[in-house]
DNA sequence: CACTTGACCTGTCCGC
DNA sequence: TGCGGACAGGTCAAGT
């Protein structure tokens, strides 16, 4: 799913195309979707007016004026996809592919805004949640209270970078990347991506790392989530934007499903290996253990 | 305790 | 073409 840079990307869509909207009605699978509401849904959405969507680590939150939130995790398949009726039969809308094929079979939530657009929430393997919480108790839930620091922050700084893994000295360097309470929002594509640009073995142990690897890793993270957000976020299966699009960090990926094809630096051939439970590709030359 | 593995689901791709 | 198995962007609970 949908990675930090991803999330973003769907982030800065939502908020120019649905803040400011009022919603009128809501369709939901609701013991999926919501698991364990803390709100009557249907209370606190309809009606409801959105007055802000931002992302906290991989999840997002839109605000409504009732004081609630939508809290939205996609996990892997999960997809936000706003449609904007009035327009559909504008000739070269980006929404025109989309038009008609929603919802469809993975549509888990339907929202439908009183200018008659809709916001959809589109979950293939049903891994993705969606809550609804009073605003200023977002901060409380599991998640919130365990994840990390965001790598992203202008004032976030190499140094503090590394004091995060302290906690982690006996895991390998790629777990550690990508346990949530570390560091917030990085996945399995840009944690193969960074460990390749630091030169660092995903199958390391973090207590091995140099602090100028440590270094390295920190910018190499920042540098590869601000390129993906600039190009748009990943789509390396079906995730899409907010308009439906898809992203093309992929084009730019240097070894990431790239395994056969030569590593960008040495030329060596990329390979594909397991560490932390996840497919990791690496330059076998260029990351040594 | 710290770390690793399986489970949650559905769809797709690859080898036979 | 059909079928079985492995695998997929994430996160927990359960296991070692």
């Amino acid at each position: 799913m949908p990675e930090l840079p991803e999330v973003e990307t769907v982030k800065r869509g939502l908020f120019k195309l649905v803040v400011g909207k009022t919603i009128k009605s809501v369709l939901s699978d609701t013991a999926r979707s919501f698991p364990n509401a803390t709100a009557d849904v249907e209370q606190f959405l309809v009606n409801a007016k959105i007055i802000d969507v931002r992302r906290r680590a991989k999840v997002l939150l839109i605000d409504l004026s009732t004081k609630y939130s939508l809290v939205i995790h996609l996990k892997m398949t999960g997809q936000l996809v706003f449609v904007d009726k009035v327009e559909r039969f504008a000739a070269g809308h980006p929404n025109d592919s989309l038009v008609g094929q929603l919802p469809d079979k993975s549509t888990r939530v339907s929202i439908e805004f009183t200018d008659g657009s809709h916001l959809y929430f589109n979950d293939q393997r049903k891994f993705g949640w969606v809550r609804l919480i009073p605003t200023d108790e977002v901060q409380n839930i599991d998640f919130m209270k365990r994840v990390g620091p965001e790598p992203l922050e202008a004032d976030f700084t190499a140094n503090d970078f590394a004091k995060c893994f302290e906690k982690r000295l006996g895991a390998t360097i790629k777990a550690a990347i990508l346990d949530q309470s570390v560091i917030a929002g990085v996945g399995n594509i840009y944690a193969d991506e960074s460990l390749w640009g630091a030169k660092i073995h995903p199958a390391r142990k973090v207590g091995s790392i140099f602090k100028s690897e440590f270094n390295k890793l920190y910018t190499e993270i920042r540098l590869v989530m601000n390129l993906s957000i600039d190009k748009g976020g990943s789509t390396n299966r079906n995730y899409v934007n907010a308009e439906g699009k898809k992203g093309s960090y992929m084009d730019f990926a240097r070894v990431f499903r790239r395994e056969g094809l030569e590593c960008p630096r040495c030329g060596t051939e990329i390979i594909k290996i397991r560490v932390a439970g996840r497919g990791t590709h690496i330059c076998p030359n260029c990351q040594k253990c």
